[in-house]
Parts: C-alpha cells; structure tokens; sequence
DNA sequence: ACCTGAACACCGTTCAAGT
DNA sequence: ACCTGAACACCGTTCAAGT
C-alpha cells in the first residue's frame, strides 16, 4: 500500500485531515505517525517539529482563501458582497481557520479582500487616510464578526442564558425588544446589517 | 509557613496567579501543586481536574466584570463610552479573557454592558427587535474588535507585511491611503470611529 | 474530611544507530 | 538521504492507602 517512501506533502495532508476530522487537538505526532504508517521520528526529518507543521498548514490555508469578486451595483452592496463572501469561505474550515487565529495570521489571510475593499471604497469616493480607516473599519468587522460567531457555535449554551435576563421588568416596558433578545440571533440576518449600517456610516460621516 | 489546611480558594488564587503571569499553558497541575508545596493529588480533592479548575477560574474571571457606567450627553456619546469602557476592562486582563473566550462564554461576560446598551438604544428612540439588532450589532463589533486586537498583538509582525503590498502602482494612484494602509492602524481611534459610525448607521438606517 | 506516593497512559523531542 | 527504536522529560488522572 505504502507508495515508496514518505513525503513532506504527504505529511501535511494528513495532518489536515486530522484537523478536518477531529479538530486541532487530536493532531499528535503519534497518531499522525500510526495514520501514516511510519516511525513517529520520521515526521521530525519532513517537518522539523510539531510547531512548524502546524505553521505549514495554516500557511497552506492562507493560500487556499482564493481572490473575491464584488457582486453588486452600488459600492455599498459591492462591500457588503466582499464581507458576505469572505464569511463564507472562513465558514467552510472551521478548526483550520482558528489555527490561523491562533497563529496570528488573520490578517495575511484578509489581504486580497483587502484590495477588493480599497477599490470599493475608492470608488465610493473616500481617499487617502478617510479611505484607509473605512477599508479597516470593515476588515476588523467582519473579521471580529466570525470570531464571535466561531465563540457562539463553541458554546451555544450559555450558564444563565440571554433569554433569563431579559423576562419581566428588565426591557423597560418594550416586550418585543426583551422577545427580540431572548431569541438566538440570526447572524446572518445581524451580520448583513451590521455591515450594512457600518458602511453606511462611514461614507456619510463628515468628520466629527 | 503554610497554614493549616489547602482551601480551594487558595488553590483558585494560585492558579489565577500563574496564568496572570505567564499565560495558560503554565498552568500544570504539577507546577501548581509545586507552587502551592502540596502532593498535585490534593488539588483534585479541591477543585476537580484540570478542566474544572479552569471553568472556576474563568467564572470568577466574568464576576468581575462589574457594571459599566455611561458618560456623554447624546445617546450615540453614550453608546460609544459603553463600548471604549468594556474595551478598556478587558484589555486589563488579556490572558484570562483569551480564557473566558475560548470557553465560550464571552457573551455572558457582556451582559451588564448589554443592559446598558439596552437602556441607551433606548434613550435613542429605537424599540423592538430594531433595537435588539442594533444592541446586539454593537455588542458584536465591541467584542469582535477586541478579539482582534488580540489576534494582532499576538504576532504583530505578519509575514508579507501589509506594508509591503500597498508598495507602488496596487493603491491605485492614491499615495495618501498607500501610506496610511502600510502604517499599523491606530486601534484606539479605529475603534472609536468604527463604533460611531455603526451606531450612527444604526439609528439613521429606515429599513432596507 | 483531607492528603499522600505510586502507577498508568499519554504527550513532544532528542539521539545514536541503522540502511 | 531517509528511517528506526529507545530514552528523556514532561503531561493529566486514578487509586489504594494513610491520618
């Protein structure tokens, strides 16, 4: 079965697809080696260590997060395009995409949807140091956005609840807000209006 | 020295101390044990296991987050000092809410600010689920931020360097924002102007 | 009720030795 | 150039035994 001899990629998909499967913390270099079929001493010679295996995965994940492509007519709805596709895409790698949160390299992975942001923005109008915060304003979003997200999915029962807090008394005489808030949120639905409001905000605001 | 017998307060006290100190991973039943001068078998008469311990830690971590108190005139003023108050408490303690987050109870740490977002939403003008969305939309970018901030001062230095890519011709004529991107963002004023326009957004927004 | 040491099953990593 | 097993220093946890 074992095709001749091992491999430095070979080694790396594996790895991934123990993440994939069973997330971060059920890659060990020993049951990546059983995986493997070989000594747990052959994977240092291919990788070197543990830590930069892991390095190398999220770099390859870097990699795969491809260009965006705006969809859109006015820049309001091409921003919100580029922050929707973005969410999609991290959705889809879950436990690789927390490794890259983990190694601090969120904000590589942002860069093409950066560029597409610069042009939106851009063609908004904005320029220059106006133009610049806009850009990250909506970067660190939608980025802080999936992390929150990734946090809710975790955990999704929380010790007293939400939905406890806000009964009786506490919503000052507006049930459908305290309703509103027991419910869970539709993040999709909040995701979209809150870029939606943000952006909107930004490319109105003179200066203040 | 030691007096009398291990109380699981203690045990607690000792524990927050090492992770204060020198993060997480540091914290080991047996480096505890050492630190405490008790056999690492009695921590478990106290506290459980290792993952309990660490619930325990982080439940103390989300009491201490106390209620917040607006200041400003307007209601967007006030919004805003929420938010930049909430920041400054949870940049005081950044390795036990890198705890609090990972088990997944960063938004039971927001309640008391999510109260008082409540209040002020109000104040406002906004009522039902419009101003649950708009309590939540800023509850989400407040939190989001921060775990970005986070991510960033982790690694501050990214591998291409956003520097690097807004070099030359890629900023589209517009040397102003080229410099600006290549610069590390000012996260204090990022955050301030990236929550005004939100919650300027949020109370403009008709529907849409 | 509280504390202990010994033991178990796991880790990542190093190293000398093989081919 | 590549692979190996043995060994080291660490983990968290259990358990029978002490007082």
């Amino acid at each position: 079965m074992s095709r001749s001899s091992l491999t430095r990629e070979e080694v790396l998909e594996a790895a991934a697809a123990l993440v994939r499967q069973h997330g971060p913390e059920a890659l060990t270099m020993r049951k990546l080696a059983a995986e493997l079929g070989t000594a747990v001493t052959s994977i240092y010679w291919h990788v070197g260590n543990r830590e930069s295996l892991l390095d190398a995965l999220v770099e390859r994940t870097v990699q795969e997060m491809g260009a965006i492509r705006p969809t859109g007519r006015t820049p309001v709805a091409r921003i919100v395009s580029v922050a929707r596709g973005l969410r999609r895409e991290l959705r889809a790698r879950p436990h690789l995409i927390a490794m890259v949160h983990e190694r601090g390299l969120t904000e590589r992975m942002f860069l093409p949807a950066q560029q597409a942001l610069v042009h939106e923005v851009h063609a908004a109008g904005l320029r220059g140091a106006r133009a610049a915060e806009a850009v990250r304003a909506v970067q660190f979003q939608t980025v802080g956005f999936l992390l929150v997200e990734r946090n809710r999915e975790r955990s999704p029962v929380q010790s007293p609840g939400e939905g406890d807090l806000w009964g009786v008394a506490t919503a000052e005489h507006d049930p459908a807000l305290a309703r509103a808030l027991a419910r869970p949120a539709d993040q999709d639905r909040l995701f979209t209006a809150s870029v939606r409001a943000l952006v909107n905000g930004l490319l109105a605001a003179g200066g203040t």
